[in-house]
Order: C-alpha cells, then structure tokens, then sequence
DNA sequence: TACTGCCATAGCATCGATGCTATGCGGTCG
DNA sequence: CGACCGCATAGCATCGATGCTATGGCAGTA
C-alpha cells in the first residue's frame, strides 16, 4: 500500500499539496462524482463494461473516473450522463456563506 | 469574418459536426458558462485581467474561455468560481423526459 | 495626434485527461 | 481445477486545455 503510487495515492497526494486550494476542491469534485457515477451505474445493474460501451469509453477509462483517479473533463461527464439517463448540470451558485 | 479561423469557427465547427451530441452538448455549456462569467465579472466591474489575477491566470486566458474557445477544465472552472466569490456546482439531475 | 486601458487572438510549450491494450486478482460456477 | 466475469491498474500514444508572451484593434482622452 505504501510503495506503490496508485491513483488514490495520487489524488491523496494533490489534495494534500500546500496552497492548492482550488485542485483541492476540483479534485474533491471529481471524487464526489465518481461515487455518484457508480452508485447511478449499479442502480441500473450495469458492470463497468456496459456503462463504458453506453458512454463510449472503455472499462478501464470508466474504472479510472470512479475511483476519483482523475478530474474529468465536461465532453466525457456529459457522455456519462447521457448514458446513464441524466442530465449534467454545471452552474456557479451564488456562495452562501451568510451562514 | 470566413477567412479567419478563430474561437469562434472553431466552436461552430465543432457543434456541426456529425453525431458529436455530447461534444456538442460539452460545446454548449462552456459557451454559456463562458457568457455567465463575463455577465459576472462586469457585475463586478472588472476588466479581464483583474479577473485573470484573481483567479490566477492571465487576461488570454479569460478572454478564450469567456469567448468559449475552449471546453474549460473543472480546476479552471472552480479558480474562477472562487474568484467572483461563488461555488462551483456540477451535478447529475434527473433527466425529466418522462413527459 | 499620442497615450492608455480593455479586449481578441495568434503561436508555442507543457501538462494532464482520455483512449487503448494487457494484466492481475478475487469471486463464482461448471 | 479451469473458465469466466467484474473490477483495478499499469504503460503508452495522442489529443486538447491551459499558461504564456506578444500583438493588433478600438475607445476614450489629454
């Protein structure tokens, strides 16, 4: 687990990195719709390999995204979406820190 | 105008071109997204390049992405979220085509 | 007219995401 | 046990976004 540098390493490792507040959040964006991403793929009972087909991808490309081992791009959230009969929404929602 | 090849051809291009729905979809949020920022930042009444220091890139780069030359990455997207002090919001809804 | 601020673009280097194939590993089932 | 399925990763090629500098045009304005 310690010598090897896999993509949870790397995530970790980027949103440990001083003053990267902003890849930070990207990154914890990326993680947050991975997990959705699956949890949306196993509601339908797909296997990677379905969901990657549907969206035009490979398995490994869809293994890679949920796993959070990467921050994805709008072209491919956009063919996830589309294949797993959503919509993506992309918005800058005014910041309500009044709490 | 048709013998310049700019942001603009390009874009166009790209929203032409056949069975591209999710690029071209892609294509079209980052347009509005980009006329979302500048309706933003002339809330505030900055230039681009102040903007640009803000969010720590260079005035170039707002001016592409505010023209939706480019499909902006998330990292970008949140730079600039947090420099007009909003948040940046990317979901999956459901698809309402159940009409 | 000269100067200055703002925006649009070009051109290029670089970094990083994606696409791909090939494995490895743990279950399950015959 | 052997075949198969689903998921995780590695390694590599390629494409595209970003970062940068340098311009050019366009309004104001002195």
């Amino acid at each position: 687990m310690s010598d090897r540098l896999d993509w949870n390493d790397l995530r970790e490792r980027r949103m440990t990195e001083p003053g990267a507040a902003e890849t930070y959040e990207a990154t914890r964006i990326a993680f947050e719709l991975g997990q959705e991403v699956r949890h949306l793929r196993e509601g339908h009972g797909w296997s990677q390999s379905q969901l990657a087909r549907a969206a035009g991808m490979t398995q490994s490309a869809v293994a890679r995204f949920e796993a959070g081992g990467t921050v994805p791009t709008l072209p491919v959230l956009e063919r996830l979406a589309r294949a797993l009969d959503r919509r993506l929404d992309v918005r800058f929602t005014p910041n309500a820190d009044a709490a």
